[in-house]
DNA sequence: GTGATTGCAAATCTTTTGCACTAAA
DNA sequence: TTTAGTGCAAAAGATTTGCAATCAC
């Protein structure tokens, strides 16, 4: 796909969610949604953006990444205290962490069959059920 | 239980994983290993044993909070960023988090059945499954 | 005594916020 | 124009750390 045609597929994708395309939303939404799944946090997407000769306030990147999180075109995952990822793969799916490395990776959803859940309190209702398989060294 | 009955098994209790019995440990383990199963954050605990008129500082707090659960005695959990729970629930079960306050309550591991899990990458093997059912007002 | 533990205050790190400036519609 | 968005620097939290004083053994 030539850079005109992702271009303007970005920009649709900002449109579609109410967000004005802005030169930073592009920049950022350009790097994150590149058709391949990632974690970022805060601090790699920053850093990355300005490699790309697109500077960006780190305020702008963690102000992105949440409206990004609220439009429903992120995922936040938080495993480790004091920091956030999040996840361009919006679809159903779980994690394995690597303890060792604090390392995250994706886990289809039909690989992690729960086939019992708890009833939610009166009042609640599931809205996500999220499984992470903690791994270490053998 | 008498209250000289619980300062010996939590002295006993310290001892078995090879921490020593100080006044501010002693203090912790004593509100934190009182037969109920909760969750408690640094502050939460921090605020707890100050009002029992036994003066801990926080930076000792947060020191004693992870020798526990280096020693298996508590559990980490991170759900949002920013702040890490502390259950004094170490054995295996899972978690409702309720989005709308951000308060945590326990599952019992017989309420959640995983059928299926993916098979570790190599030379990794899985030391546990969390399961968080976010529940959200109906 | 001697090595482990503690408290304090400062440092660190991530994330949020207020507000003047800039850019999109 | 008009309103949304951005950048900066400062603030806000949570957590960690260095080091001298204190305590358990």
């Amino acid at each position: 796909m030539n850079n005109e045609k992702r271009y303007t597929q970005v920009i649709e994708k900002l449109r579609a969610v109410g967000l004005r395309p802005t030169r930073q939303r592009i920049a950022l939404a350009g790097l994150l949604f590149d058709g391949t799944d990632k974690h970022v946090c805060a601090e790699d997407l920053h850093r990355d953006v300005i490699n790309a000769d697109s500077p960006v306030s780190l305020a702008t990147v963690y102000n992105t990444l949440h409206q990004f999180t609220d439009a429903g075109l992120l995922r936040e995952i938080v495993i480790s205290a004091g920091r956030s990822y999040f996840d361009t793969n919006v679809s159903d799916h779980h994690h394995f962490y690597f303890e060792t490395d604090g390392g995250l990776e994706d886990i289809n959803s039909d690989e992690v069959v729960v086939t019992q859940l708890p009833t939610p309190p009166k009042g609640q209702k599931i809205s996500r059920v999220d499984v992470v398989v903690r791994v270490s060294e053998d």
